[in-house]
RNA sequence: GCCCCCUUGGUGAAAUUGGUAAACACAGCGGACUUAAAAUCCGUAGCCUUCGGGCUUGCCGGUUCAAGUCCGGCAGGGGGCACCA
């Protein structure tokens, strides 16, 4: 133990953030108190935050998550837990290119700087990390396990090459993803973006699909509105797949047409098919049909853009071919390529049915095709239905369909399924029963430097080759100029010339890196054993995880959550893990917002620049250098094109991180986005404050605390106060409910605030204070970990509180003898009434019956009900 | 367009999950201490009232002895997905 641990950082009036926060931080650096040991007898508990990009800078965003993360992490180490709570830096991506681009900096310089600054900024909050552990994932060490990943998945076929359609920013010449393109433009370069054909590697999360799925339900520690998300985006739907025959000519090679539905039951309003542009049946058409060639050069340019899509006609063409409706004898459906039909869902082709599919609809108005309602309301005649310019979607009984009339639309699914099952076309099922999921595999290619370099070389002689496991890692290059758009890896000739591993011959390195959502899908287990030679230590991994608390911001609710739950299943398949679901509990944390300020010409302004008065009871805001007023506008995400940041290295230097701590966890539930004000800031300050005086004038009265084992009623009254206070935060910290914690802490602090504290004081009574302030230590520190330390201190404790185990509570101190139940008459409260706690039903119902105002309100007759709910309410119905 | 969530005083919110609506805080108001300020402390506070009481959880209706909580409808705000067959 360190000698200064056994002192108070100061003994004055007022508390000094700036004096305790430094030394109670290195004192417990010095012990070693949030050191991790993996071999602990005590229960595992694994908390994590969302680890940082490392941007420069931390903002109010991370003091939240962190803030969350911390209470939680002290709390359950208090309780006994052996808590692994880790720290480290999402730390490829973009931003360190542009940055080298604009600055003339190295990515890696950029980054690691960023890294020490933001490091010694969530020192500066005290947060109980484990910092042995901390790695960047641009660590070669790092990136290096990465890559021994890929080979094991490329081995199990887990990740695969195809050419893919990407969206093409020819001025950066880069992949762009969808969020990047905005109207049809690169989100950077303005560029028109290009539809290319680009080989690509992909993991293989399809495949998981059902079980993706199928697990969420396991997820019940998790926000069901999470799982509601990425139900969606999974996308499961049951349907049919059918062929269709061709009837007449035929296309070179194709018999039929096969497509999949969810409506089978609407085959009879079936009125043309449609292919997608980009399926094999129009290209082979078009072979023959320069038109045909034209539409689909055509589709191709407009591309999948969102603007595109939005503007976009339904727009076909004809091929001339048609097939056979599989029920009805003679009908044939003509064959169309249409825009709207997309590739990659389904089978990429459909049978359209008009009136009962809105696309559809449109498709067959511009056309002139029929349309034949099969599914009418119930209750209404088939001849009276018709369906205009929308489609009939809705439930219904099935009409002009021969053997499914008058069937439930899922009966009629059921009938068309069993049908067509047994029945063959050209010597294969007319029709199986498929899922399909909306979910596609993961793109992971970027055309990027900063990024982890996928480990595979190319051969003219063997193909792709693996790099072997030995050669690994394959680093990255320092000596890169980053002065133009394009992956510089591909001009950096020395580095992308290299002997093929199988053949030795000469071959070039892949230079696409790997997507930095790769890098944070698997970071989590990492940390149980973060200098392994290999990704993970098995053992260790698997006594760590899951993560029992996973808190972050709701923006990944679905694509880092689902990487993650991907690449657990990845690694378990690949022997590297033996878990599949990575989080137990998840926590999506609220946004932290501010107000917005702007000038008359439209200039944002941040709140630093202003200065605010009351004028007639109206808060405006002026500037401070030229005293032009400013319009304050709404409450908005803090962001930096609004201008509405505030600093927290500001506030931790003005008011300490113990109360930008408070203010985060106070008022607001964790979940909802929570508002930063100056005066909730001062206010949270204030309470820093007056906690601290509690203790400091308890210690300058010197009292000399007896053991006692009688109270006085006013003792006694102190201790309930303080063992309800220890029942009720650790119980709202359990449940994440921060802000009732707070609220329950406040209580007592009032509670101590209201005793007087003198010289003379009854020994009971100061026993029982000194029994509640150290109470009150305890139950604050997971939340003010600076303050509760130096008061501890105050008490003359010479251990730290941040090792000391969490207080046991005297449940039957909270037992009450009597009890007032609210009494009340035909449901309104009238009066109460005050009986044993275990008083028996009819001696509440007495009780009841004696009071002046239930009489008066009986009037001399008996109640009509007597309604006693035990140590609830009383409810005397006339 | 489809799916989901939210709505409680001036403000952030609480309410043991159907049982006293507004705990706790911020801002306010009144007061004490002080030459003054800062700091601190005490008090006060949903609305209406003929002072008996009446009304009150976005609006309308329902179930119940009892509804902020459950059900149906409407309005407003927010989010996710988006030509997914």
């Amino acid at each position: 133990m360190n000698e200064r641990a056994n002192q108070p950082a100061m003994i004055s009036e007022r508390y000094n953030p700036g004096a305790a926060e430094p030394k109670w931080q290195s004192v417990w650096d010095e012990n070693g108190t949030f050191v991790t040991e993996n071999h602990d007898p005590r229960p595992k508990y694994y908390v994590l935050e969302m680890f940082p990009y490392p941007s420069g800078r931390i903002h109010m965003g991370h003091v939240r998550n962190y803030t969350m993360g911390d209470v939680v992490a002290r709390y359950k180490r208090a309780k006994g837990f052996n808590v692994l709570h880790p720290m480290g830096w999402d730390a490829f991506g973009m931003p360190a290119e542009n940055a080298a681009m604009q600055n003339k900096v190295h990515p890696k310089e950029w980054t690691y700087e960023n890294i020490a600054n933001m490091r010694a900024q969530l020192k500066a909050m005290g947060l109980s990390l484990d910092w042995s552990r901390e790695f960047a994932t641009c660590d070669v060490d790092y990136y290096h396990r990465q890559q021994q990943l890929f080979l094991d998945f490329f081995e199990k076929g887990i990740v695969y090459r195809k050419e893919s359609k990407v969206n093409w920013d020819p001025v950066d010449q880069t992949v762009l993803a969808n969020e990047q393109v905005i109207d049809g433009r690169g989100w950077r370069s303005g560029a028109v973006v290009e539809q290319r054909d680009l080989t690509q590697w992909f993991f293989k999360i399809s495949d998981e699909s059902e079980d993706l799925l199928e697990k969420l339900d396991t997820l019940k520690e998790w926000p069901e509105k999470v799982r509601l998300m990425q139900r969606n985006w999974i996308g499961r739907s049951e349907g049919l797949r059918i062929h269709f025959e061709f009837s007449g000519p035929k296309p070179a090679n194709h018999e039929s047409i096969e497509v999949f539905t969810t409506r089978p039951d609407t085959l009879f309003g079936a009125s043309f098919m449609a292919l997608s542009p980009e399926h094999p049946i129009a290209a082979t058409i078009a072979k023959d049909d320069p038109a045909l060639q034209d539409f689909v050069e055509e589709c191709r340019r407009l591309g999948t853009s969102v603007a595109a899509l939005e503007t976009a006609e339904k727009k076909g063409y004809a091929t001339g071919y048609s097939v056979r409706h599989p029920f009805v004898e003679n009908q044939e459906l003509p064959v169309y390529v249409a825009n709207f039909i997309l590739m990659d869902y389904g089978t990429g082709a459909i049978f359209g049915c008009p009136a009962h599919d809105q696309r559809d609809l449109d498709f067959a108005r511009a056309y002139g095709l029929p349309v034949r309602p099969v599914v009418v309301p119930e209750g209404t005649e088939p001849e009276s239905f018709e369906v205009g310019d929308v489609a009939f979607t809705e439930d219904g009984l099935l009409a002009n369909s021969e053997f499914l009339d008058g069937l439930t639309i899922e009966e009629a699914k059921e009938e068309v399924a069993s049908r067509l099952e047994t029945r063959t076309v050209s010597e294969k099922p007319a029709a199986t029963r498929q899922v399909n999921f909306r979910l596609r595999d993961w793109g992971i290619s970027r055309q990027r430097y900063w990024g982890c370099p996928i480990p595979i070389v190319h051969c003219d002689t063997c193909g792709v080759v693996p790099v072997k496991s030995e050669d690994l890692p394959v680093k990255l290059p320092d000596d890169v100029v980053i002065d133009r758009p394009g992956n510089p890896l591909d001009r950096h000739d020395e580095w992308r010339n290299v002997a093929c591993p199988k053949c030795g011959k000469p071959a070039r390195r892949e230079t696409d890196t790997m997507d930095t959502f790769v890098d944070s899908s698997w970071y989590f287990a990492r940390f149980t054993d973060p200098k392994a030679d290999d990704p993970t230590n098995p053992e260790v991994a698997n006594a760590w995880l899951p993560v029992d608390q996973y808190i972050g911001g709701i923006e990944h609710a679905i694509l880092h959550l689902l990487y993650s739950r991907f690449f657990a299943r990845a690694m378990s398949k690949t022997g590297h893990l033996a878990v599949d679901e990575p989080f137990k509990g998840l926590f999506t944390q609220g946004m932290v917002t501010h107000e917005t300020y702007r000038t008359d010409t439209g200039d944002w302004k941040s709140p630093a620049e202003l200065r605010f008065e009351d004028v007639d009871g109206t808060r405006r805001a002026f500037d401070r250098e030229t005293g032009e007023e400013v319009s304050i506008g709404g409450i908005e995400k803090m962001s930096k094109s609004k201008r509405n940041t505030v600093d927290p290295t500001d506030i931790l230097e003005t008011f300490g991180a113990d109360t930008a701590r408070w203010f985060m966890l106070s008022d607001t539930p964790p979940e909802r986005d929570l508002e930063w004000t100056s005066k909730g800031a001062e206010g949270a300050f204030r309470f820093v404050q007056r906690v601290y005086r509690l203790f400091y004038e308890f210690q300058n009265l010197n009292p000399e605390v007896k053991e006692m084992s009688n109270f006085g009623s006013d003792a006694l009254e102190i201790r309930k106060a303080a063992h309800a206070a220890l029942a009720n935060v650790e119980s709202d910290i359990e449940k994440l409910g921060f802000n009732r914690a707070v609220a329950r802490i406040y209580e007592l602090v009032n509670i101590l605030g209201r005793i007087e504290l003198t010289a003379d004081m009854k020994e009971d009574v100061l026993a029982a204070y000194s029994e509640a302030l150290t109470i009150l230590a305890n139950i604050m520190a997971p939340m003010t970990p600076h303050l509760c330390e130096e008061c501890w201190s105050l008490l003359g404790s010479k251990s730290l509180l941040a090792e000391a185990p969490w207080p046991t509570c005297d449940h039957q101190l909270l037992i009450e003898d009597l009890i007032t139940l609210p009494v009340q008459v035909n449901g309104k409260k009238r009066g109460s009434v005050t009986v044993a706690v275990d008083a028996d039903q009819q001696s509440v119902e007495d009780a009841v019956l004696a009071e002046d105002f239930v009489q008066k309100a009986l009037d001399g007759k008996p109640p009509r009900k007597l309604i006693v709910v035990p140590k609830r309410i009383v409810n005397v119905v006339v």
